[in-house]
DNA sequence: ATAGAATCTATAGTTACTATAGAGTCAAGT
DNA sequence: ACTTGACTCTATAGTAACTATAGATTCTAT
């Protein structure tokens, strides 16, 4: 198939495709005699697999690193988990920091309900504090 | 005061203060003779005015916004109100997303809890569906 | 006079894409 | 055979909000 079915099948945008071709995370497809890109199944599945990484928001570099050690099956995984863990400690945190920017939009959202001068908004106010 | 000094009571690193006068979020201060930036207590609570926003991950053409309503003090506040509630919705968009990702992440770390294989990683297999 | 610290401008790099321009390829209709 | 339209190609620039660097000036202290 070429490039705009896969785009279509895997739900990435063709220049997503191209990109992560570019950057090493799939590899390069044979080409048509007009050098169109032509992929197959075995294709698809390694798109998807960075699909379900990035969904994951794992960074392309670590993605990087998931796809060479895909190629060493007879190693320790402990890598593995370790940026998988890594990747969760992250997300936490930034949760963490969303509550505190929550509660403190939260705030000054009440603090001006009606309609105002920008003179006497609350919410104004509160940011210039 | 100088940049650096500003930099250090601010907490903004000394590029960040050059960008956003670039970017017309602070004005242009005053200059030495040696064309050194000089600042007053007035370039300082603007500085920190623009710090706030951004501790609440309003964007900088958001803040330009604001602060063009600051000169304004008689116009209704209610575009302020907007623009906070949408703040508001993002952040609340964005812990739910991560709540998503933290279960899945959550779920794949407890599928390789112990040292194997990469052939037989219980987090390499979840990836690969 | 000079060494070192601070500042200046301009430019490039970061992340993960998205958008565009201009050219080439291919299938279908006339 | 020709042409139209859809698809694809490469290369380049843009996005957000900075950070980092190079090379030149300026200032301060000895």
């Amino acid at each position: 198939m070429k490039i705009g079915q896969l785009s279509k099948v895997s739900g990435c945008s063709i220049q997503t495709i191209r990109y992560y071709e570019k950057e090493g995370l799939l590899n390069s497809p044979n080409r048509s005699e007009g050098n169109f890109r032509l992929y197959d199944k075995r294709a698809l599945k390694e798109l998807e697999f960075v699909k379900h990484c990035r969904s994951l928001d794992i960074p392309l570099s670590d993605i990087k690193t998931l796809l060479a050690l895909k190629n060493k099956p007879e190693e320790s995984c402990s890598s593995i988990n370790n940026l998988i863990a890594n990747q969760l400690d992250l997300v936490n945190k930034r949760i963490k920091e969303l509550r505190v920017l929550k509660t403190e939009l939260q705030l000054m959202k009440k603090a001006c309900s009606t309609d105002n001068t920008v003179e006497r908004c609350g919410i104004m106010k509160t940011l210039n504090d």
